[in-house]
DNA sequence: TCTACGATTTACT
DNA sequence: GTAAATCGTAGAA
């Protein structure tokens, strides 16, 4: 099932956790891929450091993370990758959670087709750049209405227990003052498709 | 306009 | 382990 419209209208924080085990479907050129979400990072509005809307910045860039929650919030990251996040919250709260890395469950074939020169299976999808490519995510779909549209949208998983869950400080944000060590990362238990233990 | 740099990945030594 | 790749964005000038 579907996740609809209410579910996004929570704080990045707890949808970052209700996230992991839940399937991230993208249907692209006809294709059907589809994997599971085993890896989040939760950036919470204003007030956090880390966020790109820190202290409500509000640009060309960072105005998707104002949007109402279920929408995608694409954006490059040094100049040569992407990255996928969820926009949460009502409008104008920028929230988001970001996708750092998800298992292959379907349609693994276009996700090899889309990367090449791989070594293993894992090392497919273990990270956000990784993912994007692999799921064929760019601008393009910056913005994109994951509640109405069918082309990139979330399904419902089974439920995770809470001991299946790890919380960790957040990665690469060294700028971010008293906030880097906020463990706002979640990952499944021995998942092999994690970034980095 | 101009400059510095990043929610990273990859290929090296 | 280290460094190169590569460019839009943010903030300063």
């Amino acid at each position: 099932m579907k996740l609809s419209r209410e579910f996004y209208l929570q704080s990045a924080l707890t949808a970052a956790v209700e996230l992991l085990g839940t399937y991230l479907v993208r249907n692209i050129s006809g294709h059907s891929v589809i994997s599971k979400i085993v890896e989040t990072e939760a950036y919470c509005g204003p007030g956090d450091k880390a966020c790109h809307a820190c202290n409500n910045r509000r640009t060309k860039r960072t105005e998707t993370m104002f949007m109402e929650g279920g929408h995608a919030y694409v954006y490059l990251i040094y100049g040569l990758n992407h990255c996928l996040n969820i926009v949460t919250e009502r409008k104008d709260i920028p929230h988001a959670v970001l996708i750092r890395a998800v298992e292959p469950v379907q349609g693994i074939d276009i996700i090899k087709n889309n990367r090449q020169l791989i070594k293993s299976v894992h090392d497919l999808t273990n990270g956000p750049g990784k993912l994007t490519k692999a799921l064929g995510i760019d601008m393009d779909l910056n913005g994109y209405d994951m509640v109405e549209g069918s082309e990139l949208f979330i399904e419902k998983g089974l439920p995770l227990k809470r001991s299946a869950i790890v919380k960790t400080a957040r990665v690469n944000i060294d700028y971010a003052g008293e906030y880097r060590d906020r463990p706002w990362r979640f990952y499944i238990k021995d998942n092999p498709f994690v970034s980095r233990k």
